[in-house]
DNA sequence: TCGTAATATTTACACTGTGTAATTATTGTG
DNA sequence: CACAATAATTACACAGTGTAAATATTACGA
């Protein structure tokens, strides 16, 4: 379709193959040959190779017509990969396959203000744990990942304000050399909504994913680039109103002083964690209340306000929205255009921007984190990220 | 150093060898070989290559060591480029050659409103003189580029709100076809001065490019991706005040609103055009008028403001900013980081945040977009864009 | 002026990885 | 059970690179 032909490594190749297959959940060859842009020999080749290491699977299937294909090829489910997912109230650990199926889950309590040291005597005991479970069955992690609110690079973590040397090699030890990857929790909610088999998702072309939870962050999902080039877009700080509401940054008027959960917890009366955890029964509330709800919509208002202004830096026209104001019913959550109408150039149009809500995502940790732990597995092509050498390879054949 | 070894096509080896001598301005083989992590047999094929077709030059030099290199390359004075830059107040065409020589100017008055047929009126026209002098000269131009300000995917301009594909269209004929590209002018001003060789730059690694002339636009200068994909950054219309001035595009409290040429001038009574032209004699007009001062003290804090929001979003430690502010005295701007710290968060630190200020551009077109047309001709590896095939590269040879 | 150590440049060869096309295998249907 | 249709494998050609051997060039000192 493109340019001819672009030459590629093989690690890039199988990683543009097993892409494929854990965006499909497994496919017929042909169509890998399609999704993938390579030649029916090419893929003959790459999954030889990949089914000698175990890293795929074939099962027999009916040929869906005349002379078709009948080996439906699958991710092996005997590959084991990590997730381990910190967020404002727990540290979860999970062990699965790269189906996002998971075997093991342990969820530690966790506070929201934990310091370095604490956190590493919590993650040193789930760890622990861990290590034995994957002994007594003799599984080994092939890849593991970790996602934290905040995270990302440049002038550190708003939320949990670490030395991130000290954490990678903290990961590094503590992991026994497992590879392992860290991502912005925004980044594997988004990611793992958006390719997910296991979730629905209202858009398929590039977009602002956008959390509402105790933070304020985004992802653009850039359907052509690699998820792990993806960089969270600290929303939760802008300053929306001078000399506003103080946020615990330490500024006045943050778009997080007004719209996170904590923030709104405050308007409804019932602590933080309640709210997601009602879930649609939250809206209830509303209706017993008027004065609560014009609150909230004052609040989704401020949201657009500051959405529209990130938008207007960086041009997207559909945006996709997780948290509290999904449970909002359709009538308030429209103040979030009355928001972006004033500050989105050229104003509101919903011919030029799609806005979609889905549902928070509470209780699934830590399937994000195990999903980007799968992809990252799968980014590096099944290979060792250490053994880069072709003596490597050979072995295992 | 990076992974052993990555597949290239021809293209774009080609084109990372030509990228590297575009930066330096010329270099002999062994340094070329290592800035673009290729072995020296490899720049040998490749120059070989370039040579026969009139791409780059060779002069002789005294080796700079015993049995060093005594061949300079540099990139050819005989391949021609040209650039066309649209400002808020003309039109200019130049032609020159891959060093930034400018061989050929015209500059036509325009209008800051201009529509899209008053634009493709003098466009055609400044064309055609373009190409009689070309022809005279027996001169092919090889790539062209267009700057255009608020250029951008998405959601329309929002200077010179034109039809994108009417533009394409447009310019495919009315240049007969020479490749062209179109750009923002703050990405073209932004790679001009910092990786033009006849420009002196303040910072080296990834940063914000931040230019407040009639509209303010950023760019994110980042130093592993090609200039090509940078995205301008629109700033200007941030609201950062609620209800606060009105702004051109209809809402109120823009960043624009306040920082503006426009804006500015009417705080300082003289024309905005006059503004840029005085350049460093306007600060003389401050130290007449202290109401003034404080005025312009209070925008450079709106844009500080607006600059830390944006950094919010896109942490980064740099940020070059180029236009009136770099005018202003230096006591003055300090008010950016007054606005920096009530928005950036955890607060301006100057080790945090290095800002500095680079004199505004006044005059220089179309340097810019002649440097961006250098630039691409050179990322397509000096290949003609539609001739892919192997017979056009061997009917050269 | 010339020889030499040091380095540059070119080129033959091996290797990776792909696509093409011929070959072989498999499918559902009549 | 033959057949039309398509899948899967594999030999071969080709592009592009790095390695290393061969060749060329340099400044400098005798």
């Amino acid at each position: 379709m493109s340019g001819r032909f672009t030459p590629r490594s093989r690690r890039e190749t199988r990683a543009t193959v097993l892409e494929s297959l854990l965006r499909t959940g497994g496919a017929f060859r042909p169509s890998i040959a399609r999704e993938t842009n390579l030649t029916g020999a090419s893929i003959s080749r790459i999954l030889t190779e990949l089914r000698k290491e175990n890293i795929i699977q074939e099962t027999r299937r009916p040929a869906p017509y005349v002379g078709g294909p009948t080996a439906l090829v699958t991710l092996s489910k005997d590959v084991a990969v990590a997730g381990i997912e910190l967020s404002n109230s727990r540290l979860s650990f999970g062990v699965g396959d790269l189906d996002g199926t998971l075997d093991y889950v342990e969820r530690m309590p966790a506070s929201s203000q934990l310091s370095q040291d604490e956190f590493e005597i919590l993650f040193r005991q789930s760890a622990a744990n861990m290590r034995d479970w994957t002994r007594g069955r003799d599984v080994t992690i092939r890849q593991a990942a970790v996602s934290i609110p905040g995270y990302g690079r440049g002038t550190g973590n708003p939320i949990f304000a670490w030395d991130m040397a000290r954490l990678t090699a903290f990961l590094e030890e503590t992991l026994h050399g497992i590879p392992v990857s860290v991502t912005n929790s925004v980044v594997a909610q988004a990611a793992f909504h958006r390719y997910s088999i296991s979730t629905a998702y209202p858009v398929a072309d590039d977009h602002l994913f956008l959390f509402v939870g105790h933070g304020v962050a985004g992802v653009i999902v850039d359907e052509t680039a690699p998820i792990d080039a993806f960089m969270a877009f600290e929303l939760g700080h802008m300053v929306i109103q001078r000399e506003g509401l103080p946020c615990r940054c330490g500024h006045k008027g943050c778009v997080e002083a007004y719209t996170s959960l904590r923030a709104i917890s405050k308007i409804l009366g019932i602590a933080d964690s309640e709210i997601l955890r009602r879930g649609d029964a939250f809206i209830e509330m509303l209706n017993l209340d008027g004065a609560m709800r014009a609150a909230l919509r004052e609040r989704l208002f401020l949201l657009g306000l500051g959405l529209g202004n990130a938008l207007n830096l960086h041009p997207l026209s559909s945006v996709v929205v997780s948290g509290w104001p999904s449970l909002m019913p359709e009538a308030d959550r429209r103040s979030i255009l009355d928001g972006l109408n004033e500050s989105l150039l050229g104003g509101y149009d919903e011919n030029r921007l799609h806005l979609s809500f889905i549902a928070p995502s509470i209780g699934n940790d830590p399937r994000a984190a195990l999903y980007y732990a799968a992809y990252c597995f799968v980014r590096g092509g099944g290979l060792d990220t250490r053994a880069e050498t072709p003596a490597a390879l050979q072995e295992i054949a």
